[in-house]
DNA sequence: AAGAATGTTATGTA
DNA sequence: CTACATAACATTCT
């Protein structure tokens, strides 16, 4: 489900509710050997990076997940429910409990493990350090399309597919226009509202480009109300229908007035 | 109740 | 080699 403002929202809130005393119960399926290996320990720091999630335990070992397309954590107050059955992993912090559903990604790895993964990663957006002239050289010196380059995580780290489409239309980039062919003005524009975006939806668990109307309570109104292009029947800013296409795999939304296409 | 979905990886094709 | 596309994976929600 998750985009990279859900990675750094979970590792927020479990750095917090999984401090202290930590176990590990019924692991189970695929996963089982690498959680079982940490039943009783204690976990020390959890890190988002893109889309990936490193949790650090008092062992040295780390747990690296990624949720893939329908991975969650379901959270638990007291009293906890029994895991069911398609949990994988179960942490057990002072007040919280946290269960990884259909992650596509579990495993306990070590610390050059977690370099190695992190290696791979281009800037995250999401991090203080996040390089944007990096970011600029790999669009800038491509010919494929944008919107394939910012699919790509060795390009940048923690956008999907609704990041794509949204911030794009935002900084009136049409998607297929090739990376070297995007004005450098253009990219640090859309660098910048591409920051905004992730830290408001870090902030809110939900990614929204448009104002609520006044007045109206943002929890009552569908994502398509809060988002300019994405699943839109018409675009939020100039009303032209939304043209959508398959993108790298994964269908593009844009609207042709405002991001008009490369000549 | 079939199909879509805020994803990655391995494999295929031009 | 590059730049795509496609299939497989797994669960929830509509």
């Amino acid at each position: 489900m998750p985009e990279g403002h859900l990675a750094h929202r979970y590792a927020r809130e479990h750095a917090r509710g999984l401090a202290g005393r930590i176990a590990v119960a019924s692991p189970q399926g695929r996963f089982a050997v690498e959680a079982a290996a940490l039943d009783g320990r204690r976990i020390e720091g959890v890190e988002a990076y893109g889309k990936h999630l490193f949790y650090s335990w008092d062992d040295t070992s780390v747990v690296h997940v990624h949720l893939g397309l329908v991975g969650t954590f379901l959270h638990h107050r007291v009293p906890v429910p029994d895991p069911r059955g398609q949990v994988r992993l179960r942490m057990v912090g002072d007040g919280l409990t946290v269960d990884l559903v259909a992650p596509a990604r579990c495993e306990r790895i070590d610390p050059a493990g977690r370099d190695r993964v992190v290696e791979r990663l281009g800037p995250d957006p999401l991090r203080g350090d996040a390089d944007a002239e990096a970011v600029w050289q790999r669009i800038h010196r491509s010919r494929s399309p944008i919107g394939a380059l910012l699919l790509d995580q060795s390009v940048v780290a923690g956008l999907g597919n609704v990041l794509r489409s949204e911030t794009l239309h935002i900084a009136g980039i049409s998607p297929t226009r090739p990376g070297d062919q995007v004005a450098r003005a253009d990219f640090d524009r859309w660098w910048h509202v591409l920051g905004e975006t992730m830290r408001r939806a870090t902030a809110t668990g939900r990614i929204t480009t448009v104002d609520p109307p006044a007045g109206t309570d943002p929890e009552g109104l569908a994502d398509s109300d809060l988002r300019r292009v994405y699943k839109r029947e018409r675009c939020a800013r100039c009303g032209t229908v939304v043209q959508r296409w398959a993108l790298a795999g994964r269908d593009v939304h844009a609207c042709p007035a405002c991001q008009p296409p490369p000549r």
